[in-house]
Parts: structure tokens; sequence; C-alpha cells
DNA sequence: CTATTATGTTTGGCAAGTTAACAAATTAGC
DNA sequence: GCTAATTTGTTAACTTGCCAAACATAATAG
């Protein structure tokens, strides 16, 4: 099907992607980007305001001084024209983002999900939120497709394999969600949606090769190349957990000894700082700031601690960026308050331990919060419907 | 420029790409295949008859049953209407292959390349190599690009970094290339195009996401995802000998210990079968061959030396399955006559290793033989040309 | 020998982008 | 304040490339 229908496809995602990314411009200025004459973008700019995309923006009087001839109206992405819903299945609760159609959060929510509930409560949970959303008028009809985040392996068909942390297992959450819920419904890692939540809200930092970190509970991990993740065969790619750092250690989850995961997360973090092992859900949340505050007035424990899963968090990164020559090494989660520190601590002996010749990434850390999967997981549903990309030439 | 030239563009990649994929086909075939009309098929065949890519095929008389209707006449990729020249630097040789634009090879040749010699001689036997295809009338002028590879970090600006084997250091082979030949240059690592030789020449093989690995003097890698080489940032992705299998080895070319690529290549298999290092040119390309025979013959020795390499390579592919779920690993490279009893070895360990309810890759060995490197370079630039993909939407 | 079926070509139509001309809205200069 | 210059946005005519439909062609089936 490449006939002119797929060019107005193409140019329609270049003008409304620009758009999203740059902000509102006007009719002339697309075409200069776009590559496109005035007199197009005159028609498809129609074409989308008929269709409630797109809308014209009264002149923003900024006291920008103006340049010489007729100024141009501003042609912006009509926010409430659609919205994506973003759900993360986490350990003890679930987090709602609902972003609109330039990709911006409008609406968040955060409800207990029962120790032990399966995910059939999980599911009511999801239809009982998207149905408080659709009470309000302003997203009553603009709801286009949600997307969901999962703690662990799920296949990209949205066949759950194993979510250690919850307990889920061979479960086809895809067919699911599909039979209780009357939109789209995409199913994703979560560390996979918060790298991708990442990129799309600094879409500078989505050009060439990114390698995202995700520590928190677990350690997980996800690849993007060129603003697309990397999802492997079956959408398992990036077990970044579960690369191999040392010969021995806590037994993982996977069934082996020295996995990543096992030595770089939160209750790793306990144990390092307190010399006892603990289990998952005594490691409270506040954890990280706790050992922040520690660190921060110099005590030699927690700056111990700090090292010593710097160490183990080297080592993979090492192996990662000769694996992936990454542009960026991002790490998130809800390591977050202590994420700094173990940068900072990391950064030199990186660029001395990659093969000699590579180039160091930049290392960054992202800032979205807690509810990064969530909007990751709306933003790729948006992304889906909306987004330049993965425009198939092959069929 | 997204218009109806680029819907030209994308159809004609298309129908090429599916005559060198599956062959001859008559005009009211490939409009199928290809979701078009006869009208629109016959009016592209036109023009590329005119443009000489593309020919009329004599009905071939197979005595295959024919169906009832008019017989279509084959349209066929015209073999002498482009060809691709690729050149593998090595140790103390230098190999060229000349591909026609079914992507066949249709000229090989070996020349020495003294040890010592630097980019210059190099350069000095593509020029004579190239000099020499073109005193042939039918490849004076249809050499369309060149691709060159050599063993070790290149960028993907042609700026070579480092090539321990060959002791060449911080070159700009791509500008030097480019001032004395005539022709498209393009550089890469011999293990990428190797890794896309084979899947250029097995198409099937190329669908979803390949893990190369080129087993020889050294130890390099490549991974390709739906027919694209992941390249990273700067073109050095994918430096898979230098993934960390253990906490001490021999040292590394890169300076550290541990390396994968200390562990499975030929000197050391050289090590493990004599309890004995030697230097790098006194490994005998025919060592393969020679352990391969004691193998055979049931030696305890060879045994031993082959499930000490397999070990090293095993702990390899775990990390990688996990980090890339490929559909399938390729391993290819000078070990040639011993991967089929070290796959057999890993196989079973594999599947118990890698995450639980990860897909188990298929094992599959490139058996293209010496010239992989040299096809794989030429494959690329044919690629870079004529085939359906990386058509880039964005400007 | 005729009916059927499939291929390949021709003709006319449509979609979407381009070119070129023009009206509209602003600044610059006198 | 008026005119020239400049830039935006629209309109109409043109081009490209695919589609739809009709037709000529070449085979098989009975």
């Amino acid at each position: 099907m490449a006939n002119q229908s797929l060019v107005r496809h193409i140019n329609e995602r270049r003008l409304l992607s620009a758009l999203r990314v740059y902000g509102p411009l006007p009719r002339a200025e697309l075409a200069r980007r776009l590559s496109l004459t005035r007199a197009s973008v005159t028609g498809m700019v129609d074409d989308l305001v008929a269709r409630r995309l797109v809308e014209e923006r009264p002149a923003r009087d900024d006291g920008q001084r103006r340049d010489v001839g007729r100024p141009g109206i501003d042609i912006a992405l009509a926010p409430d024209g659609a919205h994506f819903l973003g759900v993360e299945i986490g350990v003890g609760v679930m987090r709602f983002a609902l972003l609109d159609l330039t990709a911006s959060p409008v609406d968040t929510e955060t409800v207990d999900l029962p120790t032990g509930a399966g995910a059939e409560a999980a599911i009511g949970l999801i239809e009982a939120r998207l149905a408080a959303l659709r009470s309000n008028p302003r997203f009553a009809k603009t709801i286009r497709a949600i997307g969901v985040t999962v703690p662990g392996l799920v296949r990209s068909d949205g066949f759950v394999i194993n979510l250690p942390i919850l307990r889920w297992q061979h479960l086809p959450l895809g067919t699911l969600l599909d039979a209780r819920i009357d939109l789209p419904c995409q199913i994703e890692n979560n560390a996979h949606a918060a790298a991708f939540g990442h990129i799309y809200s600094n879409p500078q930092a989505g050009e060439g090769v990114v390698v995202y970190l995700k520590i928190g509970t677990g350690c997980g991990g996800a690849v993007i190349v060129d603003n697309k993740l990397l999802r492997g065969a079956n959408g398992l790619g990036a077990e970044i957990g579960h690369l191999r750092v040392a010969e021995d250690g806590p037994l993982c989850s996977c069934g082996r000894r020295g996995c990543l995961e096992t030595f770089v997360n939160l209750r790793a973090l306990q144990r390092y700082a307190t010399h006892k092992d603990v289990v998952e859900r005594d490691v409270s949340i506040d954890l990280p700031n706790a050992v922040a505050e520690r660190l921060a007035a110099g005590d030699r424990e927690a700056t111990a601690a700090i090292a010593e899963l710097s160490s183990y968090l080297l080592r993979g990164l090492v192996d990662l960026t000769n694996l992936f020559n990454p542009d960026a090494i991002v790490i998130g989660g809800a390591m977050l308050p202590l994420l700094d520190p173990i940068v900072d601590r990391i950064a030199g002996p990186l660029a001395e331990q990659i093969v000699p010749g590579m180039p160091m990434p930049r290392l960054t850390i992202s800032r979205i919060g807690p509810f990064e999967c969530a909007i990751g997981a709306a933003a790729m549903a948006h992304h889906e419907e909306f987004d330049l990309t993965n425009i198939d030439l092959h069929t």
C-alpha cells in the first residue's frame, strides 16, 4: 500500500510530531521545517482542523520583536483532541496518568493494589479509573488507547510470562484486558515504558542510542535506538537486570546467582547499609531519602553502601557501553534521591574501563518521578497513533 | 521530500528487493506480492528495463505443471546492471569479492598484505584490484560502490580508532580512500559486515533479531534488528568480544582481563589444546581442522579444549540472549570446522541458563566461508543503493 | 473449436504535492 | 501618513504516480 495516501499519512505524522516537539508554529514555518510548500501545509491543516486535532492560536503577544512581513498564525495541537491513559501495575500500588494530544500529563492518580491481588482485581481498577475519567465531559469521548506496564517479563502479544514481585505467571493479560476494556490496550515492561517516557518528553534525548536503567525494587532496563525501543524477538529484550556481574551472589528470581539485579536495587542498598538482609516488603520507599541524608552528613556506612552498589552498577555499565555504544545512559527509578552521588562516583571509572576509543556516553538522570512508568505507557500509546516512526514500508 | 516521487522510490526498492529475494517473477505475481496493480508494475518495469536494472526472461521450461491462463513473462534483475566490490583488510591478507545486482559473488580474489603494511599499501592494493576488474568490459562501468572491512574499532565516519591486530590506530581511512578511489566507500567492522552478509544471502534469516558472533583470530560480533545493523552512536556498537565473562584471564588488547575475546579465539583454542601459550602469528589457520580431526577421533585433549572454549562462549551467549531476546544466534568465522561440535555442546546449557520464560534462540552456523567479510561488505553497499530499508522519513 | 482463465497493456480518473500568481498583513523609509 | 518591501496564507493550473476498468493476448479444458 505505497500510494498517495501513504505520502499523506507520513506528512501528517511529520506535521503533528513537529508541533508536539517544537510547540505551535505558523504554516509557513511548518512548510520550511517539513520541506513542503505552504500550499500543501494549508491543505493538511484544514483537514486536521476539521478533525479537531489542531487549532489556530491567537498571536502570542510575548513582546518578541517581530520580523518584517505579514505575521503568521500559530498552529497548535488541540490538547483535548485525544487522550491516552497509562497504567502502572506496581507492588501494592497502581498509578494512572492521562496524557493529552500534546503528550502532557493532565491527570494522575494512585490507588492501592492489595498484596496478592490477581489480574482480575487490577483490571477492575483500570475499568473503574477509565469510567471515572469518562464521567468528566472533557475526557468522555477522547481517550483513544491504554498502555499498561508490568514489573517483569511480558511478551509483545500481551502474555505475561513472569512477574516474580507480584507472583503473577503465565497470564494472558492482553486477552483479559481486551475482553473488558473497549479501547486498544498495549502491555509493556515497566522499564521499557519508563525509558520511552523519558525520551518522549525530552525529544532531544531520544536521538541516537539511549541505554536506560530503572533502579528500584528491581533493576530493569531498556535500549532505545532512534526513538524506537529495542524489543527483541518476543518483546523480552534488554533484560539488563540479569546481566551477570559477579561469579556469585544472592539468589536471583531467575534462579541464577551473580545477576546485576541482585546487587543493584533498594533491598540490596538496605543490605549494604545495615549488613542485614530483609524481605522485600520491609524496604521502605523512604530508604533512598534516608540514605541520601546520611550520605550528605558524611556517614561512613552510607558512603560504603553507595560505593558497593556503585561498583556493581559500574561493572554492568561497562559491558552495556561496550555492547551498545550509546550516546547516553539514563538512570531512573525509585533510587532517584541517590542517583546524583552514584553517577558522580561512576562516571570516572566508566570512562577508564570501557574499550579504549569507545566514546564516553553522557550520564543522565531521569527526574520524571514516580509516574514515569504510567506516563511512559501512555506516551507509547500516543506514539503508536501520532508519532512519525515505524511506518511499515514492507506490506 | 515526502511526495509522489517517494512513493515511486519505495515501490521501486520493494520491487527490486522482491526480485532479489524470491528470484524472477512475472509482473502479475509482483503486483500481488507488492499489493500494487498490474498496471503500476508494468509502468515500473518499463522504467527499470530502460535503466538496464531488470530484464525479461524467456519462460523457464522446467517441466513444471502450468496453471490455466496466459503464462506470465518472468522479470529478473539484470545481473550485470550493477556491481559492488567488497574488501576485507585482514591479517596478512586482503580478500576481494565482487557482487552483481542479484547480490551473488561473481569474482573473488585474495592477495597478500605484508605484515606491518600501512593504510597506503592497502589502499594501493584496492586501487589495483579495482583497475584490474575494470579492465574487464563486463565490469568496466558498472561498479557502483565499495565496502571495506577492518578487524577492529572503526567509526561510522570511516575513522579507524584501533586495529590491534594490524597495529593501525587513529587513521582517517575513509578520507584516505575517498581521496584515491572514485567510488563511494563505506568502512565497516569485519564482524558487522560478516553478519550482514549472512542475513543478506539468507533473507529468511534476517527477519527479527539476530545476534552474530565471528570467532577467528579474535571474537567480534554484531546484532541485526529487522535487517538493520545495530551500529550504536558512532558505529562502534556490539563490541561483543569485550563482554566480561570472567573475573580474571589473559590480558586483552583493550587493557582489561576477563573479556570474552581472550577465551574464545584460535589462539585460546591452541592454548587449551596444548597447554602452551603462543603468539598470534604462530596459530595456524589449519588449527580448527586439526582439532576437528582429533575430536572426531575421540582425542581427550581436544575434547577438553572444546569444552573449555565452549564454557566461556556459553557464558557470553547467556548474557547476550537475555539482553537481546534474539530469534537466532549465528556463529561464523575461521573456527568454522569446529562450530558444529561447539554448538552441540552449548545448546542444552544455554536453554537452561537464560532467564526462565525467555524463548530459546535458534543456533545457526554461518557457512559462507573465508570470503564472508568481503561478501558482507559488498552486500552492505548493495543494500545501501538497492534494498528496501532505511528510507529516511524525517527529512 | 469454443469457453475459461490469467497475463499484460491502455485509457481515464483521482489524490496529493508543486509551481506560480495574488491577496493580506505587517515593517521600513521618506 | 503613504508607499515600498517583505512575508504569510490561499487559489488555480500542472505533474506524478497509483488505481479501476476495459481490452487484447495466450494459454488450458472439454
